[in-house]
DNA sequence: TTGAAAGCGCTAACAA
DNA sequence: TTGTTAGCGCTTTCAA
């Protein structure tokens, strides 16, 4: 059997069976309109809509209409388990007030992030989710906003206040973890961070900073990795490993895939985790108590992230204006085995 | 600074703007086109449709040329980390030709099924790459086959043969994880299946069933899990292990998700992996060799399976007709630590 | 309660 | 090489 290109019901093919206008079609099956109707005309229509298996063009409503009923979601890397919880979130908020989530993968990169943004305003999405956002990052936001657009940033700030931001309250992250290892009695702190083009690095970064003052006595000192990912933070931690010098007793990473990619290393050097280094992670993904040893790390409440960014981009839809507002969701501390008392000197 | 919405410039203001005729700024857009233009025409419009920030809109022109440049893509859980990759081969594949990709999650649900599949067919999407697929889901795709749209099944059969399929072989990849168990001196073993409704559990479980024959003396069973999640997994799992009888000496998982809540049963049971019970996965997610122990399981080439069934469907798009052939990739078996020798009786 | 008519922004056939 | 015209399928005034 062979599927053949069969026109599409439009709603002329409607109104023409069910002997009525088509504007009497359009009236009757929308739930806004329908009371216009008589039930008697409504209950024909539907039933001949039925017949003909008619679904609606949204592209001629939405030209006509000047709304797509649609909403751009633009995140780095869906192969990072962060995100889909996120995108969950921001479904679970849309999805029930009739909107499509239409939704693009950057693979971090500006030139695909420029590119992928164009074609959302091509579609006139009716606003944006941006969980991208390299600082530098300015031109894709930048023409958004000159067109107009709504849009709110998702826990990467992308440095200007053009829209709102929902993200994790990652200082408080750091800092319990920070504190919980100096409880354990670590003094020789290193914080493996992400690119510091990163508005999130550079926050976790200088809250790692600040929360180690406050400890007596205490080294810290923060090194970049190239990317988020388990390559790159292995890599790091292997150079940290091997430079030399005075070996960490504790590694704060910038997420958790790089902790991974610190336990990877460590593992490789014959090193034990946390009888020699303690690894603290950042975002508790899933599957974060599964490695090996099960990670510490910081919960970011990433489902509630996703809702509260839809929330707030409808609110913006809405009213029709949009502040730079900043929302920031409490994080917390979740410990497991990969931390452990600080190893005598 | 707040946002205001700004009237978008249409194809009229360029026009206007560069002293010619709409048409001719559409030409001059236009790849296709461009060379029916006189060069210091397009020179000129292209510069005037900088200058505003012009992005054509292409819900007028889908209306137009009823094509919407867009492939559905419904997948039943984005957080299983088997489908992200998938995904992004899927984008691999179409975003260098223009498309756009509507991701759709269903969280393995008819009703969100049929409900996504009635909004991509609304917004005329030029195909569907559907990896959901219940057996009993022939609602949502008999209706898309009956109104003519074009799609390919992605890794699960819907059990009707509406469209072509795209899969990994997972025959051969249980025929591979049972042979290594036998050649381990495993007798006693377990297939922990996901639903059976699911046309790849039948699959894999049938091929269990048919592996397990040529092993002499072999003791093999399937059961059932609810669901392909950690969760179901490992409840599953407590249920082998407390029931009584001859406890298994390697269960053979439905995915890697189910061979993770393996895992934790044993571990809460107080057994070792793979001292006591080896265990293979399927599917080789990623962080599957981070799991502890590490998971011998079936790689399926994910990122291939997604730029095939892309391909497939343009193919079918292109030539105006789909025939529901059957394209399986093959499978290859990643041993790792969760597998071992037999225990002794 | 229903119908008639206009128009959203674009492309493509036809004409010049 | 450029302009004119029509129309994709829908919603929404305005009229009846």
């Amino acid at each position: 059997m062979s599927v053949e290109g069969t026109r599409r019901a439009t709603i002329d093919d409607v109104a023409r069976l069910a002997n009525v206008h088509k504007a009497t079609v359009s009236r009757a099956l929308n739930a806004a309109t329908r009371h216009q109707v008589s039930a008697a005309t409504v209950e024909r229509v539907e039933r001949v809509a039925a017949e003909l298996g008619y679904v609606a063009n949204a592209m001629a409503r939405g030209l006509r209409t000047s709304s797509s009923m649609a909403i751009g979601v633009v995140i780095p890397d869906l192969t990072n388990p962060f995100f889909p919880p996120i995108v969950r979130g921001i479904e679970h908020f849309l999805q029930p007030r009739g909107y499509t989530v239409l939704l693009a993968n950057t693979d971090s990169s500006e030139a695909i992030e420029r590119a992928v943004v164009a074609s959302l305003l091509g579609r006139r999405v009716d606003g944006l989710i941006i969980a991208s956002g390299v600082k530098d990052h300015q031109s894709a936001l930048a023409e958004a906003h000159a067109v107009g657009a709504k849009a709110v940033m998702l826990n990467r700030d992308a440095g200007s206040a053009l829209y709102p931001l929902v993200a994790g309250n990652d200082a408080s992250g750091v800092a319990a973890a920070v504190a919980h290892l100096a409880q354990l009695g670590h003094r020789d702190l290193v914080h493996i961070a992400g690119p510091l083009e990163l508005s999130t690095s550079a926050t976790r970064s200088s809250a790692f900073v600040e929360a180690c003052r406050s400890i007596p006595r205490a080294r810290a000192r923060v090194v970049e990795a190239e990317a988020l990912t388990v390559e790159a933070g292995q890599r790091r931690m292997d150079r940290v490993i091997t430079e030399g010098g005075r070996r960490p007793t504790a590694v704060v990473a910038g997420n958790d895939l790089i902790a991974l990619g610190v336990l990877r290393s460590l593992r490789d050097h014959g090193l034990t985790c946390p009888g020699d280094v303690s690894v603290v992670g950042f975002n508790d993904i899933t599957f974060a108590e599964d490695f090996w040893p099960p990670l510490t790390t910081v919960r970011v409440p990433t489902h509630e992230l996703g809702m509260e960014a839809a929330r707030v981009l409808l609110e913006g839809i809405a009213s029709g204006e949009q502040e730079p507002t900043t929302l920031l969701l409490p994080t917390s501390l979740i410990v497991r085995g990969s931390t452990g008392p600080a190893a005598a000197r």
